[in-house]
RNA sequence: GGGCGAAUACCAGAGUGGCCAAAUGGGGCAGACUGUAAAUCUGCUGGUUUAUACCUUCGGUGGUUCGAAUCCAUCUUCGCCCA
């Protein structure tokens, strides 16, 4: 109904957020809602991001991408570094530029389900310094020697109150809060203010729900159809280019693969794994998504229509 | 028909007289989360609103014993072997 606006009529920039549990319908929708609102779509998805990964990682197809323009998606190798505080930077880059356009409508899409991009994204997460190799390999050589005991003595000292509040059993937090104490001279908590940052635009957080045995269900046939459109050729192929200690081959799909290439499992075990491991990471998806107060829920009947009404109303001022 | 072996919590599987509501693994559930985040880590998983507490459990029944998942008898089911 809120069809046309009038040249003159103000209108805010607004950030339309697709989120929710892997498998749960996020790219399909955020392409039908992008169509509508005439805007582009940036990924938030920290393996789509890699172009070898299409099939494992679900990325839009090329169909998909032609229907509508996307970003972030297939642009970086195997071995590329990446991280959600380059994504909060290069997303923001973007976000002003497309919105910089004479043509630019007032409307831009996020898709993904990565819920560290996203915060990034929407809140901002805090200034730290970059890990130079020489301290990361300090801090690696510390827990070599030492084991975790050792970085855990190190963060006592050069930080007392983070080290008081860690999970200290997770050790690899426990490394880079000490990489970042010795990068920066300080104390990693200090740099930690956890405070929201300013956007220039709105945003609208959305996240698809659906009762667990509907998304399990989806979750479940989405593996077997990934197998049938040639994911075990994809993963060894990643494999060979990247080698087994790849960070974006730590991801499910690929990993659980691996025991199958050496001839430890079936290729039906491991598939059973990859569906398990997929379930597991759609609840903790959801976890992070409850906590979260400024999510939208929708079901999936009537989401595009909801989505719409609402960003145009954000986009009006009437939110 | 005879002989032997096995029956343990959602599943697998330890436990062979008290320290057993019962190891361990899987699965399930819940949670944390600020620079590799599809990562990394944590808790729970018989019941009782809390519990160093109580109650109900280890195929069924009946015994022995101060005390049984553990010993005995018997029944049932399953597996293997001899006919």
């Amino acid at each position: 109904m809120s069809g046309e606006q009038s040249a003159d009529t103000p209108k805010r920039r607004v950030l339309v957020v697709i989120t929710g549990p892997t498998a749960s319908g996020k790219t399909s929708l955020a392409i039908e809602v992008a169509g509508r609102l005439g805007c582009d779509i940036l990924s938030a998805d920290s393996r789509q991001l890699f172009r070898d990964l299409p099939i494992g990682t679900a990325a839009p197809t090329a169909e998909e991408r032609a229907a509508v323009r996307h970003y972030f998606t297939g642009t970086l190798g195997l071995d590329d570094y990446y991280s959600a505080a380059r994504y909060e930077e290069e997303a923001l880059a973007l976000l002003e530029q497309l919105w910089s356009r004479p043509e630019a409508g007032p409307f831009e899409v996020v898709c993904g389900g990565s819920m560290m991009y996203v915060d990034a994204l929407v809140r901002g997460i805090d200034d730290m310094p970059t890990i130079s190799d020489s301290t990361r390999e300090y801090v690696r050589g510390l827990y070599a020697q030492y084991g975790p005991e050792g970085v855990l003595a190190q963060l006592e000292l050069l930080d007392p109150e983070y080290y008081a509040e860690v999970d200290r059993s997770n050790t690899r937090r426990v490394m880079h809060a000490v990489e970042i104490c010795l990068q920066s001279g300080r104390s990693y908590s200090s740099l930690r203010t956890g405070g929201a940052k300013k956007r220039p635009f709105e945003v609208l957080k959305f996240a698809l729900d659906m009762p667990r045995e509907v998304l399990f269900g989806r979750i479940n046939s989405r593996v077997d159809a990934m197998l049938d459109a040639g994911l075990e050729a994809e993963a060894r192929r990643a494999f060979a280019l990247a080698g087994e200690e790849a960070n974006s081959l730590n991801t499910v799909g690929y990993r659980e693969l691996l025991p199958y290439f050496r001839g430890e499992i079936s290729l039906a075990d491991a598939a059973a794994k990859i569906a398990r491991n997929t379930r597991v990471y759609a609840k903790k998806q959801l976890t992070w998504l409850r906590r979260d107060p400024s999510v939208i829920w929708l079901g999936p009947e009537g989401a595009v229509e909801k989505i719409i009404s609402l960003a145009r109303a954000a986009a009006e001022g009437k939110m």
